[in-house]
DNA sequence: CTGAAAGCGCTTACAG
DNA sequence: CTGAAAGCGCTTACAG
């Protein structure tokens, strides 16, 4: 690929004089635009096929801020101490706002409340009454949110969703782990680090686990592990709908109290920390624990040996690859892919240091 | 932060127009250029301050193809089936390369052969005498390697370090792993999964192993944890510097045969493929293997199981970003980061289908 | 169906 | 010390 020794590569200039027609008909041909005479536009196609030229897309951006302001709408869980998690997604979303700001991207901003799924409905109505030129969502309410998928679809307005996907339902575009496998990974984690005769603690705290569709699908990937390799540990449950300390801490005495020879407790979310301070108080550093996300808490607990294993699929990246996707979409027309799957990436005391979300 | 809500942030034009001088002007100020008044150096600052005048760096690329061309210099291990691994660093600069040679940037790449440093020397007098404006290396032979970073500060020429740094000098910037600490996580893993009566190997397999400073790391900060830890498990070596199968395999015959009881098998390098192959052959599954590296053979083993565990340091990204660096150095005079450290990956067979290099 | 011209926001000689 | 003008490569009305 020697070949581009020559100066700078040819542009809508050269071709325009290599065609002996104006720049404005070589962009018609470009961007394959009405009222170009067959004639010409081979003619043009040509000179574009044998130069393999590239647009220079600084240029293209540039002019771009001729154009009219895109309003792209964001769904999202309000940010709490209790919902840190969700800072990730919203710093790379910000990130991706700041960086296409100039080029006349404004972002509007809908919170909902994880637990109040009347709340999600009551935003997916104001983004439609909006009219958006796109939205990034995370489908939290299953229901509600293929309410608006279906009226993207039918309105053409494209949509990505990120972190967790529509379950049974074919969306345009998904940003996010396969649950699944996270869960399956997970079990590989245990199986390794816990001898064959010890039970095994699932974890689920959240208020809303019956509708929490990445929860279940990372409890079936790391069950199916046990089950694909035969492993005979018991597989025991801990539910929680309550996420306080005070409630999560009962329940796991008595279980642990109730259960002799635990070897492992794995928490399908990030409530991982609740179980870390427990373990801790009960001075309990025999059991492995492993849960996910890379928040303040579990980290700190990470660091202190309470946690041995964060999973944690870089859920900043999402928002901010969620935002660019869309961006790249209404601006280049490009098309976008029907599914980004993050990598599953585990995070222990050794090297949450280097880690990046 | 919502006061943004206006049409576009002011430009130059602005800011001249406040200030009642000429574009010209106020781009002396905003780049620090003699040969402005106190006066209206002041004044203009004031504004831009004001204003909290953000450049447009889309319109500052574009503005800059007016410039001459940028040459860089890459120096770099041939690429061979033996090297697999320096492919990931070399897809990652063409990466940069193409999203930054229409802004005139020219990559010339110059390859030395891994086994011998007479090579590497004379790559060095060849990047010398090109005079490229930024170099980007492996200091896989530390003296020469010194020699060119002495060389290129005296010619105030920015350099940059991937994979390895120098053992014991002060690079201009860096950006690759910590190896120690890579090495203290392998320990980590192998702890976890290993029982405490166990031996464990630490195999060396590489031509040069004495003058391979992250080899000789990566042990160091496996050896530091079990220190650290005071745990029991004998550590044995095996060294190798025939990195063909037939002489490792019989290396390892040899020691599995005359030691009982290994528990884990720890390969410094990439050459952990090797490994696989034998203990697959011999059957031994109940050994854990890990190694570096994202390579076909290792990808490959991992999927079989014959390989537990992949460390690996994101080396596209390397090449990648090291290329931005002095991109962004040169064109926007950006100040280079001492150190760029990666992340420390994980891989396993159950989450290397998502992982990204 | 086609073209001339202005503009995106910045940088760079060049002239004074 | 300062400014007017041209240019980077593309896009977009507008005129014909």
């Amino acid at each position: 690929m020697k070949k581009n020794n020559a100066k700078a590569a040819a542009g809508v200039k050269e071709i325009a004089r290599l065609a002996q027609v104006s720049i404005a008909t070589v962009d018609r041909v470009i961007h394959n635009r009405e009222g170009v005479s067959e004639k010409t536009k081979t003619k043009i196609q040509a000179i574009i096929d044998k130069l393999g030229y590239q647009p220079n897309v600084l240029a293209q951006r540039l002019a771009l801020a001729t154009r009219g302001t895109i309003n792209l709408a964001v769904l999202l869980p309000v940010i709490s101490p209790e919902t840190e998690f969700w800072q990730a997604p919203r710093d790379g979303i910000t990130k991706a706002e700041s960086e296409i700001k100039q080029y006349g991207v404004n972002i509007h901003y809908f919170y909902f409340d994880q637990n109040d799924e009347s709340t999600f409905e009551k935003q997916v109505k104001k983004i439609i009454r909006f009219k958006p030129q796109g939205i990034l969502f995370t489908p939290t309410f299953p229901d509600p949110a293929v309410q608006l998928t279906e009226h993207s679809k039918k309105a053409g307005i494209p949509y990505v969703l990120i972190n967790t996907d529509i379950p049974g339902y074919d969306a345009m575009c998904y940003i996010g782990p396969e649950s699944f496998h996270s869960g399956y990974l997970a079990a590989q984690l245990v199986h390794y680090c816990t001898a064959r005769d010890k039970k095994i603690v699932i974890a689920k705290i959240a208020r809303e686990i019956s509708t929490n569709y990445a929860i279940l699908r990372k409890e079936e990937g790391f069950r199916a592990y046990f089950k694909d390799r035969k492993l005979e540990n018991p597989l025991l449950t801990l539910d929680s709908k309550d996420t306080e300390y005070a409630g999560v801490s009962r329940k796991l005495a008595k279980l642990i109290k109730q259960e002799q020879n635990i070897g492992a407790i794995f928490v399908t979310n990030s409530r991982v920390s609740l179980v870390a301070r427990y373990l801790e108080a009960a001075g309990r550093t025999d059991i492995i624990l492993l849960g996910y996300d890379f928040t303040t808490d579990n980290v700190q607990h990470l660091k202190a040996d309470n946690i041995d294993f964060l999973i944690c699929e870089k859920p900043q990246e999402q928002g901010y690859r969620g935002i660019m996707t869309l961006f790249q979409h209404l601006v280049y027309s490009n098309v976008i892919e029907k599914n980004y799957l993050m990598p599953i990436d585990i995070i222990t005391r050794e090297n949450y240091l280097f880690y990046r979300n």
